[in-house]
DNA sequence: GGTCGCCTACTCGGATACGTAATGTCCGAGTCGGAATGG
DNA sequence: CCATTCCGACTCGGACATTACGTATCCGAGTAGGCGACC
């Protein structure tokens, strides 16, 4: 159970994109500059999240990308399930139900205990990570911090 | 973010070798007969429950494989970090300190809110797997179940 | 008939190929800004 | 001096190699049980 690389890369993306101004965008090859990423790869997964309808692109000269709405309305597992796809790490193949203990349709009407139980795990997973917005993020970082950013992202 | 497909298979032979009485084995060949699964790659998913002291094998006729400890002391967390590993799905890599927006060493004293975060979900998921046990599993199973397994698996 | 020894068959354990998916890279279509030009 | 037109450069978007991991398989080492021969 592994989440892409490029989860780090769109998370750390999405909160130096929250700390512009209104209007203001960056580039994909200005982000990556800023976290020493190869670019193309990195326009890759924004183009993931623009898809998702988390970030907005606008094209030609001084175009680049920016948040689709407010901070506070984009929570940490929209980020990454938007790069990661939002199928569940366990999936149940029913093999109870093949070879020579095979169960009858019958006694699967109920999900078995085992995919509950992971479906379980796997709900508590996104709702503590639905439970962090942008927001609550940049409330942790230094209050010097949006300017800095702004100023090295841009300049 | 995938679990191994074999993921599926080790949980359900774990309950099923839970359902044997004290003494009694089950080999790798009789699960895999019992589930329709590739006889050779189970097996390697059986050592690796053996390594990490979930599962006790024994070799020679009428060897096969056994629970290590009673099923009420093996959590769903073990079965599954025994095959997929232990590692967290988030890898953190401290971009934050490379390229042109690098934070020096003294800012990075506290862990980025971002892995932070990511590390709670994947605690909140391990303690949701922690808290299930096989012989809860079990208890959820109908009264002839275990009758059943054995009957068949062995037979 | 009992006991000892050997042998066969079955078990797990690790080392070895194959397929798929993530990783990394490239080039093309579209668009806005700016400069040059003509009025 | 101002409006217009054209050009250029920069942006995103999708299509293409490369690499690593999970999947699947095989063969070898070791052991317990069963059979036969011997006492």
């Amino acid at each position: 159970m592994k989440l892409p690389t490029s989860t780090e890369w769109v998370l750390h993306c999405a909160a130096s994109l929250a700390q512009l101004q209104p209007g203001e965008t960056a580039s994909a090859t200005q982000l990556a500059t800023y976290y020493d990423l190869p670019a193309p790869y990195l326009a890759k997964q924004l183009q993931a999240l623009t898809r998702a309808g988390i970030l907005a692109a606008s094209t030609g000269p001084r175009g680049g990308f920016r948040l689709a709405r407010p901070a506070a309305d984009i929570t940490m597992l929209q980020i990454v399930e938007a790069v990661d796809g939002a199928v569940a790490p366990y999936e149940c193949r029913e093999i109870r139900q093949q070879g020579r203990g095979a169960l009858s349709a019958e006694e699967c009407r109920e999900t078995c205990p085992l995919a509950r139980t992971m479906a379980e795990a796997h709900d508590a997973w996104r709702a503590s990570l639905a439970a962090v917005s942008l927001a609550d993020i940049l409330a942790e970082l230094p209050s010097g911090a949006p300017a800095r950013t702004r100023r090295i992202l841009t300049g």
